[in-house]
DNA sequence: CAAGTAGACTAACGGTTGTTAGTTTTTGTT
DNA sequence: AACAAAAACTAACAACCGTTAGTCTACTTG
């Protein structure tokens, strides 16, 4: 009961196949042989493909939304909870880098459960960008446009699934701090 | 002799589709229906879909790899050449943001050209990451860790496709002006 | 106007898809 | 050892896939 179910194992290495070959191009055969198993006996264990999909991308995609939650309620100085989100991000694309794959680019295959989906998304990137009108109202952040400052950092975080498993030299905190100096201070040199 | 053939049309829908839905999940049923035509009528134009994919993807590859030799190669000081490789991504996301799409998620369907394509990419960010490494060995950036730099303003450049569409109020060159500041001086007031 | 051709069509192919039905094997509990 | 439940299996389905063959039609060109 401790170690992985077969329904965990099933959806672990779907997420992975996903992120390889996009969610149309794996077969059930393909996720059944990668388990050495034959693709009717998933069954047992899950009710469709779709269901599987659903199970990669909702768990974390909530997990954000409720991290994203506390963050923006919390009463700490902007710059900080940027922080607390950089962090956020490195540590779950260290832990699910193949569902993040899926969170970013195959959403739109969840059919009947795609608003649920967007409603998180969009939850998060609300209050994310309250986060960010709050540090420009506040003076601590430059007058810039939000929704570049927005959609350059968020872009970034998004986007380290594809670059942490290139290069697990590096350990989370270091990655965390460097991203914070770069995403927040700018590269030029002053 | 009109300036779109029939060929350009496929290419181009066919972006769009792959974009929404992914190339696996795009038949080629679906490509004809969106030209109002039957799918063997395809087959006088393109060789296979894997054929239409290699032309979105391969004609905008080879456009960013030879911008950024121009880039590199040039004297101009490392500040100056990020401004322009910005420019030079806001400009295509603008005119090809759906062939942006399968040349970021799409690539590994290319099988016989995924080998050239990689070519292609390693180049570019070759080239990126010299441009920066110069920058930090000058003085004009700071001693940030280079590949976070690269990531991270990589990331949002080649997410531009997905924002761009959203925001069409905004003109290029002012999103160019935003990302650059940005990007480069970061986001906290000083 | 004749003839060639580009480009559309219908029909069909062999293979693959997600999924179901029915059956056998393995596992855990008494 | 007996037995129920869980989980594997084989076989097959109807639908759909990319692609080919063969045909028809409308336009260009001599």
């Amino acid at each position: 009961m401790n170690t992985k179910t077969r329904k965990d194992q099933i959806i672990k290495i779907s997420a992975k196949l996903f992120k390889e070959k996009g969610y149309s191009a794996v077969t059930m055969r393909d996720i059944a042989k990668a388990l050495d198993m034959k693709a009717a006996s998933l069954y047992n264990h899950i009710a469709s493909k779709q269901d599987i999909l659903k199970y990669v991308i909702i768990s974390i995609a909530e997990e954000f939304t409720n991290a994203m939650n506390t963050i923006h309620a919390s009463s700490e100085s902007s710059i900080h909870k940027l922080h607390q989100i950089i962090s956020l991000h490195v540590n779950i694309a260290y832990t699910n880098p193949y569902e993040m794959a899926s969170l970013n680019n195959h959403w739109m295959h969840l059919e009947k459960d795609v608003a649920h989906y967007l409603e998180l998304r969009d939850s998060y990137e609300d209050n994310f960008r309250s986060i960010i009108k709050s540090g420009i109202a506040s003076g601590e952040l430059s007058n810039a446009n939000s929704e570049v400052v927005l959609f350059s950092i968020l872009s970034t975080l998004r986007n380290l699934y594809l670059w942490i498993p290139k290069k697990e030299e590096v350990d989370p905190d270091e990655l965390s701090k460097n991203l914070s100096q770069t995403l927040i201070h700018g590269i030029i040199n002053k």
